[in-house]
Parts: structure tokens; sequence; C-alpha cells
RNA sequence: CGGGGCGUAGCGCAGCCUGGUAGCGCGUCUGCUUCGGGAGCAGAAGGCCGGAGGUUCGAAUCCUCUCGCCCCGACCA
């Protein structure tokens, strides 16, 4: 990790003016921060600042995965068309599916999901009952050919996204799996900054209730939803659960009424009392599903029980990692920039030399720079020859969580300016202090 | 996939209707003055006007085709 960095050598190309393709605010901020950069329709450059979002956003999701019991492998992108035969789904997909073939004309897909494959994988490996229950679980890109990529990489066309799939010996034991994946994501999203509710959703042609879309509120979201107004503040279940016993934690959570735009009851909504009726707009950054033996069966994967054969039900768990990045933004920025949680900020402390060249404040910065590294904090140092405002503007614009403001008149009185770009609030105190607090391990 | 729109300097745009030396703002570069919320002055660089055909003495401008991108709708992590 290049965790302090001076932006007179980073990479950072912000734009001071609004790209017009841009209509929501978190498209644009990405662009205007430099996070990204559109090579084609839907498709997406990282550019450094984004790339150190992605990865923090991609690091809690494993970590959260872990705690449930989820192991990680990867999956390739490639797969061949012969795999998707199996399951049917090579003809079904349609056109959102990317179709390539190489040189010997065999014919290959750019993976928009892997069930198959995971399935292909399980199949050739497990084959006793013991070996159960299982979740395996692959943070990849993947790619589906949307007719109308927007927004960003809130809907782009190659996306990241975690895919976690269960393998368990019955129908009771897939719902414990379903379970600690629901708590899993209250944890992950949560630990993000973000308010996730989960919504019943479709269920398809397996039915039952086991499907939950994790919404996040945002005016800019795709989907009309409606819920009950309490579900929005519940607090995280956090790690000191009972990961083999959550019923009770997913019923509280789905005893209220949530459902998305697809799902909604309106009769069943208005039993909720009035000022606890919530109609908004959301974004799905989660969604997960039981299917049972959908792909198990007519790819043969079983394993051997006590008495005889078994085909294993599964289940199926996705996060949208790189459309959380747009989906945090959404939720958290002001008119001056985005305001980044500072679980995933890319840096946790903005330096502003506001005089640089003068030898005091360069002095000043340099040792707090250096401290600053040294206690483990990733600073971004602006060191350039540039205006006061002009910082200002930029660090509100990337939205680090703590500024500290080093100018020459505080500093003749040994004091400097600290900032939190979250609340505004902004106080001068003693160097030596600030930087004490700085520096103290992370809360 | 239906409907609409746009491709002109890194970004935002004007010029096109009515063909005749390609412009503006921001950014970039040089110099000087500035310096606590996107500075001022002076100078400079940067364009096969998305591409290919056509009409014309002459095309950013008119015609045809093509590629790309955006928006609205129907569909999706």
């Amino acid at each position: 990790m290049d965790s302090p960095m001076r932006l007179s050598r980073y990479f950072l190309p912000l734009l001071k003016e609004n790209p017009s393709e841009a209509q929501i605010v978190s498209h644009r901020l990405m662009l205007r921060t430099g996070m990204i950069r559109q090579e084609a329709a839907g498709i997406y450059a990282w550019l450094p600042l984004g790339l150190k979002v992605l990865k923090k956003v991609e690091k809690i999701v494993e970590e959260e995965m872990a705690r449930a019991g989820a192991i990680q492998l990867l999956m390739p992108t490639l797969q061949l068309a012969d795999l998707w035969r199996e399951s049917g789904r090579y003809e079904d997909y349609g056109q959102e599916m990317l179709r390539i073939k190489d040189r010997h004309e065999r014919e290959m897909l750019y993976g928009p999901t892997n069930e198959e494959m995971i399935t292909e994988i399980f199949r050739g490996t497990v084959k006793s009952y013991k070996d159960l229950p299982l979740n395996l679980y692959h943070i990849q890109w993947k790619f589906r050919d949307e007719q109308r990529p927007r927004f960003g990489v809130m809907r782009g066309r190659e996306f990241l996204m975690k895919d976690a799939y269960s393998f368990d010996i019955d129908e009771a034991s897939a719902r414990k799996a379903y379970n600690r994946m629901f708590v899993a994501y209250l944890n992950t999203f949560g630990r993000m900054g973000l308010k996730a509710v989960p919504m019943r959703a479709d269920t398809g042609p397996i039915g039952g209730d086991l499907s939950h879309e994790f919404i996040i509120l945002a005016d800019t979201g795709e989907s009309a939803v409606f819920c009950h107004r309490d579900l929005v503040d519940m607090p995280t279940p956090g790690n000191d659960v009972d990961w083999d016993d959550l019923q009770g934690i997913v019923d509280g959570r789905t005893s209220l009424y949530a459902a998305t735009e697809e799902m909604h009851n309106p009769d069943d909504f208005a039993a909720v009392p009035a000022d606890k009726q919530l109609s908004a707009r959301g974004i799905e950054v989660g969604h997960i599903f039981y299917f049972g033996e959908k792909y198990s069966k007519p790819m043969k994967a079983v394993v051997n029980g006590p008495e005889g054969e078994i085909t294993v039900h599964m289940g199926s768990y996705g996060v949208g990692v790189s459309r959380l990045l747009g989906a945090i933004i959404e939720a958290s920025h002001d008119e001056a920039g985005i305001i980044w949680p500072e679980s995933v900020a890319p840096f946790d402390v903005g330096l502003i030399n506001l005089r640089a060249g003068d030898e005091a404040c360069d002095a000043a910065c340099e040792k707090a720079y250096k401290a600053l590294a040294a206690a483990g904090r990733e600073v971004l140092y602006d060191d350039r020859d540039d205006r006061p405002g002009a910082k200002f503007a930029s660090m509100d614009l990337i939205g680090i969580p703590w500024q500290l403001i080093i100018g020459p008149k505080g500093l003749a009185e040994g004091k400097v300016e600290i900032k939190n770009r979250a609340t505004g609030e902004r106080h001068t105190a003693d160097f030596d202090e600030v930087l004490a607090q700085l520096t103290k391990a992370k809360a």
C-alpha cells in the first residue's frame, strides 16, 4: 500500500468543471476527482484514487466474508460455452452475455456470473456430505452487455462483483447459510457507513421467501422502494453473534415491511403506521438468493450421504463492489464534493501547506507528514505551489475525512488548524497537540 | 431494443441554418506581482472540426454512409 503521498508527485487529474456526460452526483464526482476515466460505454479505467477506495471496499467485503465462514478463491473471467449449455443458460441468457470465439473457433463467454463454474468446481472436488456446509466466493470482474449502461460505475457493463456460493445438504441447512450471508451483509455495508435495508426480492421460479436485495436509500436510486421507517436506523448486528443461530436477527429485519417496486404490495404497506411509512428511492448493492437444486441437479453436483447420494442445495450471494463506490458517494457528499466515511477513505488526513516555499511552513508540513506516516496514517500532502483557495477546494472535493491546515499566520504562534470534512468543524490548536491527536491509534 | 440528441484544443462550449483565413472560457506552459476559500497582468503552446465517400472553384458548415457517446423509456449486481 502506497500510504503517504505528496500531491506534487501523485497522479490525481482533477477536473474543475463537470463533464457533460455525467448526470448523477456520484458519476460527476468520480470523474472530477480523477477516480475513474471512461474508456467505452459502461467501461472504466480505475485511476489511483478510485483504485484505492475500491481496494478498501474490497477488503471490508473480504473481512466480513471470512467472519461469516466463506472461503475465497478466484475464478477466471472467461468461461467455456459448453459449461453454460449444461445448465441451459447459454441459450437463455440473451444479448447481455458477451460471447467470444477463440482462435480455434471455440465458443467462450466473458462471465456475467459464476454459478455454473462454481458448481463444476464443487462437483469435481467435493464428494462427501461431511465436507458441508461450504461457502466459496470470489471477487472478480464481470461483464454484462447492458443495453443502456449509465450512471458511471453504478450501472456499468464491466463491474467488480463479490459472488459467494453456498453448498448444503438440505434446505434447513441452506437457510442457515443464507442467514449467515444476510448478517454478513448488514455488517459489511454498516462498516462502509451505509444504511442498507434488506428488502424482499423476487425468487423467480424457485419460490419461497429466501431472496433479499440490500438497498441503500438515495434520491438518485434506480428503483422505488417502500419500507417501515424503523428498518433504516437499525444498528448492525456486529460480530458478537452466534453464527449458528441467526434466525432471530434475520426475523427482526424481515418482519417489518420492506419491498422494492416489483414486490410492492400497497395493501400490506398501508398496514404500516402512517408515520412509519417510508417511500423512497434506493440503490441495490447486494442480492442474496437461495435456489436449491437449480444448478446442482442438471449439473449433477452430488455428495455421498449416510443413506446414499444427495443433490446439494445452493445459494448465491452477490455484492456490487464497484457499484458500492457510487452508492457511498450518493449517500455521502455535499456541494463541495465527496465526504468519505473513514473506513473507505482513500487517505486518512489531507495535509495542506498554505504557503509552499515558505521555510517555516515547509518544515512544519514535513514534520507533520513524517509523523503521520510513521503513525501509520495515510496522508495526502498538498505540497503544490498553489493558492490556498485552490487547495481547500481540491481537498474538499476529494473528501478526505481530516484536513490538517498549516499556514504562516497560525504557525507564527505555533498553531495549526484541523478540519473535519463531514461536519465542516474546524479548530485551531497547538501544532504538537494536533499532531498527537492525529497520530493516536485509530479508533 | 424503440424514441430523441450530441461528436469542434485536456474540460465546458460558440461557429453550421445562410459554404470563403477555426473561436471563447477554464486548464496547461513562461515571466512578474500575489497568497487563509478555485488570484491579476503580460506572453505562449495546443485542432486532419469523430471517420469515409460525395456536391462545389472552395466544406466544420450541404448530401450519403459509418463509428462513437449521451439522454428518455422497456430490462439488470
